[in-house]
RNA sequence: CGGGGUGUAGCGCAGCUGGUAGCGCGCAUGGUUUGGGACCAUGAGGUCGGCGGUUCAAAUCCGCCCACCCCGACCA
């Protein structure tokens, strides 16, 4: 491709828009251009890199047995309704009317769509294990967009759903998944950590996800350098001391004028934080839930909502609490009723807490679980924090962002059920199919890579999803034989199968270099009348900083075994 | 949805106490240049986000709305 010829032209200016690497620098190289909040078009070097990782993703999905189909983007709203999953999606789910008023989606993701499909074509166990895989545009409406291609609203994902007839052939199904999906990220040149994970408003278990690490991403990642764990921060767990206070010893009510938060009932009573019980006020789908938590703890949102289940979940504000006919400040679960109680299982992790007296400015001590209160939930539910015990090793846990390029999970059977989806097996009997579910953002995942991999000149793009794999720089002078050179080297070059971006602008070095760097090809060819005074061209990798000369001739031999050790690391 | 910010040429920005819009980059033409964003000359390009109000007069003051970005909430 003659550079002069390319459409998308290159910014010297950082867009005022973008904060990321990878958005500033996509912007910059002219491979994206923004249309609306979390909408994007593709320019040709972007959407060459889009099909490049697409390509690979094919490839792997069908090396695993993958077929691959299409789905309708466009889908009646009643099938969100039979799945339950309007109501957890909610907003986040686009819909429009047809010109007959009948309620339409535009796909999200596809397991009603999907398990519709299998249920016409799959009869026997002998149909099975399936696995369909599709590569398409998604829509979902974020609450917020950004990051440039980070979180977006209109996004290429490959998706696939497998089929099984039991458990079993599910695991068999989610290893092979795994592994495919760690070729992808090797052969993109991506370094991923597979991390635990929650699976949200879809369900189901053995939920991983595969983070690429990364100062903008907008996860946590709670993780342990002694071992292997690793989790993300809406999942992770982590030991909770046990609190050595004593024998528990009978309820006793103190004063506490003025004290309202814990850090103040603390410092007033001289105790630590760990010695006392926290109540914490939601409001999940309209009704106040009342939770309690050791002192010390934090309530993870995500851990409280797969108790309660709630398609609605937040705090409640503190005119809430007061109208409920709570104690603020002061509320405590010892003698509450008429309210749902969850507590954090750190309730029996200690002895004698220090907990609210229901009155204000009183608090009660010697507060023990379960002989003072009930709760109707105790489960954790509490957030992992860095510097807490890990649960695998004991060791101390750290923690890093990360941007959530992949995540695979079991989906049993809840959605052959919801849809009737089932098949005979061996014994002449229907039993549902049982279900995977496997994602991957491609438009993220380009982004993950620019993250990765840039500095502070421009892109360095892995050889295997770079838009070109050489960048032709000559630098023209006249009387020299520039012109004359790099003409029958980008035809030769281009003959023997090279993907080349060729240069062919009457611009200075520096513009070219500079572009070079910032577009981010592995390997640029200069031709100038400096390297031709001695019969060479200049062979310059981008992600190094030394360059070498090599001689004219056998300079298309010379890069094939370039490519084939970039594409062999 | 809450908080903060920004909308002026393709991009980055200036434009005070109102007087009818400017700079740099880019773009076009001509010329001189050519190993790290060169130089000279000439030129094109703007409903100043939108609507309404105040005023003889609004990019500028006031009101409403919209869009986009950041933080939070939320997040398949």
């Amino acid at each position: 491709m003659r550079l002069s010829k390319l459409f998308g032209k290159t910014q010297r200016e950082i867009p005022a828009e973008a904060e990321t690497a990878s958005h500033q620098l996509l912007l910059r190289a002219g491979m994206i251009q923004q249309l609306a909040a979390g909408v994007y078009s593709y320019l040709p070097l972007g959407w060459r890199v889009l099909k490049k990782i697409e390509n690979i993703i094919r490839d792997e999905m069908d090396k695993a047995g993958g077929q691959e189909v299409n789905m309708p983007v466009l889908q009646p709203f009643e099938m969100w309704q039979q799945s339950g999953r309007d109501q957890a999606l909610g907003k986040v789910l686009f819909t429009l009317s047809d010109r007959r008023e009948r309620k339409l989606a535009l796909g999200p993701t596809h397991e009603e769509v999907v398990t519709e499909l299998a249920k016409y074509n799959v009869q026997s166990y002998r149909d099975l294990p399936l696995l369909l895989y599709q590569i398409q545009v998604k829509f979902r409406d974020e609450p917020r967009p950004r990051g440039g291609l980070i979180r977006v609203r209109e996004f290429l994902m490959k998706d696939l759903y497998s089929f099984d007839a039991d458990e079993a052939g599910l695991d068999i199904s989610y290893q092979k998944m795994r592994e495919a999906y760690q070729n992808i990220f090797d052969r993109c040149g991506l370094p991923v950590m597979l991390v635990e994970a929650d699976s949200g408003a879809i369900g189901g278990k053995d939920s991983r996800e595969f983070m690429v690490v990364a100062e903008s991403g907008e996860d946590e990642i709670i993780y342990c350098p002694g071992c292997n764990y690793a989790a993300n921060a809406e999942k992770a767990v982590s030991v909770k001391e046990k609190i050595d206070n004593g024998k528990p010893l009978p309820v006793e009510e103190v004063a506490t004028p003025g004290a309202g938060s814990i850090e103040e009932v603390a410092a007033f009573l001289k105790i630590p934080h760990h010695h006392t019980l926290k109540a914490v006020f939601y409001i999940a789908d309209g009704k106040l839930v009342f939770v309690v938590i050791r002192g010390d703890l934090e309530v993870n949102e995500v851990k409280l909502n797969n108790q309660l289940k709630a398609s609605e979940l937040r705090m409640a504000t503190e005119a809430e609490v007061i109208k409920a006919g709570l104690v603020a400040g002061a509320a405590s679960p010892v003698g509450i009723k008429g309210f749902k109680v969850i507590a954090d299982d750190s309730v029996n992790s200690g002895t004698n807490f220090v907990a609210g007296g229901n009155k204000p400015d009183t608090h009660l001590k010697n507060v023990n679980y379960p002989r003072d209160f009930k709760a109707d939930i105790v489960a954790d539910i509490a957030s992992a924090r860095v510097g807490d015990k890990c649960p695998g090793c004991g060791g101390i846990l750290a923690s890093t962002q990360g941007i959530e390029v992949g995540h695979i999970f079991k989906l049993g059977t809840t959605y052959s059920q919801k849809f009737d989806a089932s098949f005979i097996d061996k014994k002449g009997e229907s039993r549902p199919l049982v279900m995977g579910c496997y994602g991957l953002g491609l438009s993220r995942l380009m982004a993950a890579v620019i993250e990765q991999n840039h500095d502070e000149k421009g892109i360095i793009w892995p050889l295997p999803i770079a838009p070109y794999q050489l960048y032709l720089c000559p630098l023209y002078k006249e009387g020299a034989k520039v012109e004359e050179v790099t003409e029958k080297l980008y035809a030769e070059l281009e003959a023997a199968g090279f993907e080349v971006l060729f240069d062919d602008r009457q611009e200075s070095p520096g513009v070219k270099f500079n572009d070079a760097d910032l577009l981010g090809m592995p390997i640029r060819v200069t031709v100038s009348p400096r390297t031709l005074e001695k019969g060479s061209v200049e062979f310059k990798k981008r992600s190094e900083k030394e360059s070498e000369l090599v001689p004219l001739d056998g300079i298309a031999a010379r890069l094939k075994k370039m490519v084939t050790e970039f594409n062999s690391v």
